[in-house]
DNA sequence: CATGGGATTGACT
DNA sequence: GTCAATCCCATGC
């Protein structure tokens, strides 16, 4: 795959955002669908390549045991962003799924480095491309996400998700179980651009088209 | 109120 | 490959 870098200079406001009709649908098709979605704030971002889906029905999900304090983002209007603490130094972004009163998100892993980089750099603190933010507390932490951002609009919020730019590009996902996850392993919930060099893990399994 | 476990990352053997 | 960092939150007494 050719670097976008070289092939998508383009100003990232021209393009459109995408609006809460588009997450209120069911999670797993809005997780596979935000695959090739750009994710920008500040001028600051790329193009989604790696996704999971969150359901209130499997035990994965933070909203599996209803509105909990830190769960109750979850069941807030589609195009909500859930950001939550990781193992004590990661932020990590969610975007609100399905229509208010059920709880889902679509958790952002992976993005592929296109607008800003360098201040991308200087956050992480690290030049390779490929370890930008290839993992979903490396992508927040390029993006400068954090816990002050959660229960956020993604709609028309400081953080931003667009529809792609190249429909073509990424219009086939490699499908496999989640990762780091204990419980409910047998749901095929991980979306990957097929592909990509920037995933925060190997796609092992097959493809489907979106 | 005390405890245990993460939707992770980076450094190190 | 292993492992520590570090803290919010869900659970249970």
């Amino acid at each position: 795959m050719a670097d976008v870098l070289e092939r998508m200079p383009a100003l990232p406001d021209a393009y459109s955002r995408l609006d809460a009709e588009f997450f209120a649908r069911p999670v797993d098709l809005v997780a596979r669908e935000l695959v090739g979605c750009l994710l920008l704030r500040d001028g600051v971002g790329g193009v989604i390549v790696e996704t999971e889906a969150y359901h209130e029905s499997e035990s994965a999900c933070h909203a599996y045991r209803g509105p909990t304090p830190r769960a109750k983002v979850l069941f807030e209007r589609p195009g909500t962003a859930y950001v939550y603490f990781s193992y004590g130094m990661h932020s990590l972004l969610n975007a609100v799924a399905e229509p208010q009163g059920v709880g889902a998100a679509v958790l952002i892993r992976a993005v592929e480095p296109v607008w800003g980089v360098d201040r991308m750099i200087q956050r992480r603190g690290r030049d390779d491309l490929r370890q930008l933010c290839s993992g979903p507390g490396k992508l927040t932490q390029a993006l400068a996400v954090e816990m002050a951002d959660n229960s956020g609009s993604l709609i028309d919020g400081p953080i931003a998700i667009h529809a792609p730019i190249e429909k073509e590009r990424f219009r086939v996902v490699a499908v496999a179980p989640r990762i780091g996850i204990s419980t409910a392993r047998e749901l095929e919930w991980r979306f990957c651009a097929e592909g990509s060099k920037h995933l925060s893990a190997p796609a092992q399994n097959g493809v489907a088209d979106c």
